[in-house]
DNA sequence: AGCACGCCGACT
DNA sequence: GTCGGCGTGCTC
């Protein structure tokens, strides 16, 4: 018998499959999943390799599996679902495979440490201060020692294992360390969930509404009868989503299966553990999502594995946790982006998460307060199941949304970015001692370009879509379809002169904020002030426990928390968002809008305060997100989308070939074109476009050339993509693809 | 990663 | 001629 083995090497890039024999003592031993050591090329040591597929015969002069290890983490099931992976978002099979692989780098003594389940945690015995003296005065000079003790400092619950991974420590440094009196180590069971540790309070289901009790049913019924639907759950903040998600899980539970519970990256806070913690316990609970450390993350995928944890919490990676006996995939707040992955390889959880749905013949919910255009369509095809909750169950009232005008503040002569109205209510609310939070939706790098007395913003003519300005070239460019013209200085729709391009940042908000309010206390959350682990959460606290009057941040700040004290939020240019040369800044802006809007005065006793500043007081997406009124949101945008030809009336692939030699890249995506175009455009509604610089046309002195195709995603393009991009595989230029990203790269 | 193979300049 | 530097390609 011969085992066709992809080799799961770090070092090479083989997208290859080989073949090897398999002796008669091992044959029963091996199926398609199995992890095994073969010998490969010259080297003495062995590979480690999955198993992929069985045949009778090779065309190759094969060589022997070795080995067939213990530790098993593939079935069949798995295997295909990588392949399925690999063809659909373009990437390695090997990538692919190692989505469902054990986190970090396992060595086998670490293995062995676990499978003990008793762990050497590791203890400073010495402060901060007393540590970088000992560094300073040269008491401490090897640069492992030094590693190991930041290390220490940074994290807690270290155990010897993490710091022989993460520190790259051996165990003779870490026993000198030690002995000098700066760490201990202590032999004891440790308990390393990563949940809380206060104490946790048991609760008990919730009494439902009517609403929520019909919308429990039906995926009920689904979990009763073991069979597969895709439901959308769209219910405004306060409608109870989150107990219809808990006693569904609860059901799940009850016939002895487990739940996976996405949620995005962001929205992963330990209030969010917290209330499913206290309905289950702790116990039953794993956690997934990247600020833990590989040690921890470990853990707890171990802890999946062996079926101690039966409800895993995640962000997008959760979706290959090794969960044995599914019985309901839950997707919170489904219209993030976050759920498709940037990186290679470029799935999308949501899609991953249909296909597990529909193997294990199990439900798969999808919530949010503002559906993806992508997914309330589906519930008008069939694909899904629209489930609705109209009421807040807790009563409280929306927030009083008003919406200012900032070509009128022009006018009246204010420049600043704060119009009239809203430094009237931000003086309101200190005087009321009640808080404020001031945001800004600055993403990403473009700028527009705008009229500053009739709103005009300078479009594509052929695409709706904002033109970015290219200072380099001094020209105002479609990165859709390469149109470009020449930069404006006067409007077009009104002769105006203060035409202007925009870009605002929170720290120019910070300043401002200072100057009008030199009494007022503030606190700025951005990407540059929470990059460290757990700031986020640290930013949060202090924004609340020290009663800080201003909190200033971009997106980050709009998700999951709740803040009683809050009474005013304040947009600062909501336009910011929808400008951006992307087929979804509609959709985002009506988001955040609601998002935001819905951290006033929720629940609390004094009514909720919203101040929209925008220059375009009659957008739709402005307009409809005043009221919360997404269904005529949707109908208007699926209008334009259907009109315009953008998902889900028809998917973007883009195409990146990036190489550090500008020719190459050129040569190379010019070569996809001219492959591509024959086949493609016999395709109904398939447009391919020609290759371009792309808008960043170069990263890390990496030269970028894009090109755009608009289709039917399916079968067809995924054969004669696939095959192109293998047979111009080249060493030295990279080729991505991305389909419907979220941003056009 | 390692190793073979092959192409081209320098040299006893 | 031929020795060796290194760029390229292959590993079932």
């Amino acid at each position: 018998m011969i085992a066709e083995v992809i080799i799961n090497s770090n070092v090479r890039n083989l997208n290859r499959v080989f073949d090897y024999n398999i002796n008669e003592e091992m044959l029963p031993q091996i199926t398609i999943g199995s992890r095994v050591l073969v010998p490969f090329g010259n080297t003495k040591k062995l590979e480690e390799g999955f198993v992929i597929g069985l045949k009778e015969t090779s065309p190759f002069e094969v060589k022997e599996i070795a080995q067939v290890e213990k530790e098993q983490y593939l079935d069949e099931h798995k295997i295909q679902l990588a392949k399925w992976i690999a063809k659909r978002y373009f990437c390695n099979i090997a990538d692919a495979i190692k989505l469902f692989l054990p986190p970090g780098k396992i060595t086998k003594k670490i293995e062995n440490r676990i499978k003990e389940k008793c762990i050497q945690c590791v203890f400073l015995k010495k402060d901060a201060e007393e540590i970088e003296e000992a560094i300073e005065t040269k008491q401490i000079k090897s640069e492992k020692q030094i590693r190991i003790l930041r290390f220490l400092l940074e994290n807690e619950g270290v155990t010897t294992s993490d710091l022989s991974v993460y520190a790259d420590a051996s165990k003779a440094v870490i026993k000198t360390l030690e002995k000098n009196g700066f760490l201990e180590i202590q032999e004891k069971n440790i308990d390393r969930n990563p949940i809380t540790d206060r104490e946790i309070e048991k609760t008990s289901n919730l009494q439902f509404t009517k609403e929520q009790e019909e919308a429990y049913q039906e995926v009920a019924k689904n979990i009763e009868e073991e069979s597969y639907t895709s439901f959308l759950l769209m219910g405004v903040t306060g409608s109870g989503k989150t107990e219809i998600y808990l006693q569904l899980i609860q059901k799940v539970l009850e016939k002895g299966k487990s739940a996976l519970v996405l949620v995005p990256e962001i929205s992963l806070t330990p209030q969010m553990i917290y209330r499913f913690a206290s309905r289950f316990g702790k116990e039953k609970i794993a956690i997934l999502h990247s600020k833990l450390s590989v040690g921890e993350r470990y853990d707890e995928w171990r802890r999946i594995q062996r079926k101690e944890a039966s409800i895993v919490i995640g962000a997008r990676s959760a979706i290959f946790a090794p969960i044995s006996n599914l019985g309901i995939i839950i997707i919170d707040e489904e219209h993030d982006s976050s759920y498709q992955s940037e990186m290679s390889p470029r799935y999308d959880a949501k899609e991953i998460a249909e296909y597990l749905a529909k193997e294990n013949h199990i439900p798969c919910v999808l919530g949010s307060a503002t559906p993806s255009i992508n997914s309330f369509y589906q519930t008008k095809t069939g694909e899904k199941t629209l489930l609705v909750l109209n009421k807040r169950a807790n009563h409280a009232p929306l927030p009083e949304v008003e919406i200012v005008d900032l070509r009128k503040e022009l006018a009246n002569g204010n420049r600043s970015m704060f119009s009239s109205r809203l430094q009237e209510e931000i003086a309101k609310t200190l005087k009321q001692k009640k808080q404020t939070i001031l945001f800004l939706n600055r993403r990403g790098y473009s700028t527009f370009i705008m009229c500053r007395d009739c709103g005009y913003v300078a479009k594509c003519k052929n695409c709706n879509i904002s033109l970015t300005y290219h200072a380099k070239t001094n020209k105002l460019k479609c990165h859709y379809c390469g149109f470009e013209t020449d930069c404006i200085i006067t409007c077009p729709e009104c002769g105006s002169k203060k035409v202007r391009y925009f870009g605002t940042g929170t720290q120019k908000v910070e300043a401002e904020v200072h100057k009008l309010f030199p009494e007022a206390t503030t606190i700025r959350m951005d990407v540059d002030t929470v990059s460290q682990k757990n700031s986020h959460e640290k930013i949060l606290e202090a924004f609340q426990k020290e009663k800080i009057d201003i909190l200033i941040g971009t997106q980050m700040v709009v998700k999951g928390h709740h803040f009683p004290d809050v009474t005013l939020v304040g947009v600062m240019a909501a336009d910011s968002s929808l400008h951006m040369e992307d087929y979804r800044a509609n959709e985002r802006t009506f988001d955040l809008l609601v998002q935001v809007a819905g951290r006033a005065g929720r629940e609390g006793n004094i009514p909720g305060k919203v101040i929209v500043q925008t220059y375009n007081t009659d957008s739709y997406s402005i307009v409809y997100a005043k009221d919360q009124d997404y269904l005529s949101f949707y109908e208007m945008e699926q209008t334009i989308r259907q009109s315009l030809k953008y998902p889900p009336f028809c998917d973007i692939i883009v195409l990146v070939v990036s190489s550090e030699k500008k020719e190459l890249a050129q040569e190379v995506i010019q070569k996809l074109e001219k492959e591509i175009r024959p086949s493609l455009e016999q395709l109904e509604n398939t447009y391919v476009y020609s290759p371009m610089p792309a808008p960043i046309d170069r990263i890390k002195n990496k030269y970028r050339f894009r090109m755009i195709i608009k289709c039917n995603f399916g079968d067809t393009i995924i054969d004669t993509l696939g095959n192109c991009l293998e047979k111009n595989k080249n060493a030295k230029a990279q080729i991505a693809v991305y389909r419907n990203p979220n941003n056009m790269i």
